[in-house]
DNA sequence: ATTCGTGCAAAGCCTTTGCAGCACA
DNA sequence: TGTGCTGCAAAGGCTTTGCACGAAT
């Protein structure tokens, strides 16, 4: 299930979830953040929309969202997850191990080849959950 | 780096570390394992060889060995980090998300092209932290 | 009117850390 | 002998949860 414009208050309906103000007002937020936010920071700036918010609802908003497959969740490592708006096609993540960015790498051409060799084996791929850290190469100084 | 045999003692001392009972231990004891097992069922089959190690250990040495190279942590979801001795060539993995068993998905072709994506953006690789869940295919009924 | 969602505060889980003693180099 | 490592227990960070109230259907 993919999201665009204000469609997700027909996506949340879909889902047989509640629209709630905080429903929407976490979605609206992700939908518009690029940089892959954690929970406290939606959260921060969630309350920048609606101040009555709790933390506790943004964590389990974004579980709710998560399992209705309207959000997904990276794991990066020793940081909290981050969140972002379920893409319309699956990708990878590069994290910048200097800087901490997270940039896409949409491909599919990997998406390709994954599926294949899940299905060799005789799966089906549910769901991606991959990045490289990765350094700027140094051009010649 | 890469550990083969009882090499692992080398590759304590040539990464400047102290070769401890409690390191060795936990080295064999991941050496042996293919299941990718977490820090408590680690702990737990390490006390089978030395009862005298303690589960911070277990933790304090998963990281230093991870920092030495020796040890790759995966970050799956839903449940604590699991560990394998770093392999030979970097792979992704596969979660079954029936049975929660881990499935190693060697593949020169993805390291490649991961390679290949992230050099047209100026960056090199430096690791790899990548699983797939899938499920079973069921075939014909 | 029901049911589901929320806020608050407390609890939970995995992991890390301070400190004093011990083992490896 | 000196430095790094360990065990223990306590703390830490992120996330989940119990409960009573409130909002969406």
């Amino acid at each position: 299930m993919t999201v665009e414009g204000k469609e997700f208050i027909q996506a949340l309906r879909e889902a047989g979830l509640k629209v709630t103000q905080q429903r929407v007002a976490l979605l609206s937020i992700l939908m518009e953040s690029t940089d892959h936010p954690n929970a406290e920071e939606i959260y921060v700036r969630v309350r920048g929309l609606d101040d009555s918010v709790s933390l506790a609802t943004v964590y389990r908003t974004l579980s709710t969202l998560e399992e209705a497959g309207l959000v997904q969740r990276l794991n990066l490592e020793n940081e909290p997850a981050r969140f972002e708006i379920t893409p319309a096609a699956a990708h990878d993540h590069l994290v910048d191990v200097d800087t901490g960015q997270v940039i896409e790498l949409p491909s599919e051409e990997m998406n390709r080849l994954r599926n294949d060799i899940a299905a060799k084996l005789g799966y089906e791929i549910v769901s991606i959950h991959s990045f490289v850290r990765a350094r700027k190469i140094k051009t010649s100084p």
